[in-house]
DNA sequence: GACATTGTTCGTCATTTGGCGAATAGTAAG
DNA sequence: CTTACTATTCGCCAAATGACGAACAATGTC
């Protein structure tokens, strides 16, 4: 239930999607989906609830990947549908597009930016 | 993206639930999960354009569905994380429970009870 | 300890969503 | 052709949701 209503919002969607196989820090996935850093932590906040993805504090960030083989069979069923459903989107495409050209900045940078803002 | 959005709600979830290897008609459905007509119709419909359900017209009656195998991968994973999800669930059991009693009444009776209200 | 940095929590607002009843469509029966 | 029946569409309202900025932790640096 937690599950799926955490599953319901296109952009926790992407998130998942772009998390696959990799760890991203707050910073990174806030500057990759243009959101401020505060919608992006309810976002992620709800993820963590619904057990959608792990959370690895390192001193002031804070990475969030998925789960892996130690996951409930829900869990993995719903990873593999988001999977399934949508690895293949045009929108998925582009996020890991973007993804690329985020990966090049260093995340100092990326939370200066932000801060600007 | 569709798909997510239709198994956001609840009760739609337990809509598929109650159909796992049945079939059953709108006004079935109303009073099982005790919703006006027009709210279940736009619930149905949703889950229709998911292609999470099937319709089948038979007179002035309408029936649905579980899609079978013939359905798309991204759908049958959606089932099937459903049912890994919520099988076991307290309100699941409850629905099957209450679903026996519905079954009891003649349908056209149930829609006289529908109209009165 | 004072400051900067990284994320989160809180308060607010606009939009979306789920719910209902009234009106409508489509089908069968008289 | 009129009436009854089953379900859907439409218009409205209350509640939930996603977005933001400001204020607040928490951690590291000077």
């Amino acid at each position: 239930m937690n599950l799926s209503k955490a599953l319901a919002d296109a952009n926790r969607v992407r998130m998942v999607l772009v998390l696959r196989g990799r760890e991203l820090c707050a910073c990174q996935l806030t500057e990759l989906f243009r959101l401020a850093p505060s919608t992006m932590s309810k976002h992620l906040s709800l993820l963590y609830q619904a057990q959608l993805v792990r959370v690895r504090k390192e001193g002031r960030w804070v990475y969030y990947s998925l789960p892996g083989k130690e996951a409930a069979p829900p869990i993995r069923a719903a990873l593999k549908w988001v999977d399934l459903s949508l690895a293949d989107d045009e929108q998925t495409a582009a996020d890991g597009k973007r993804l690329k050209q985020v990966l090049k900045i260093d995340p100092t940078e990326l939370c200066r930016k932000q801060c600007r803002k």
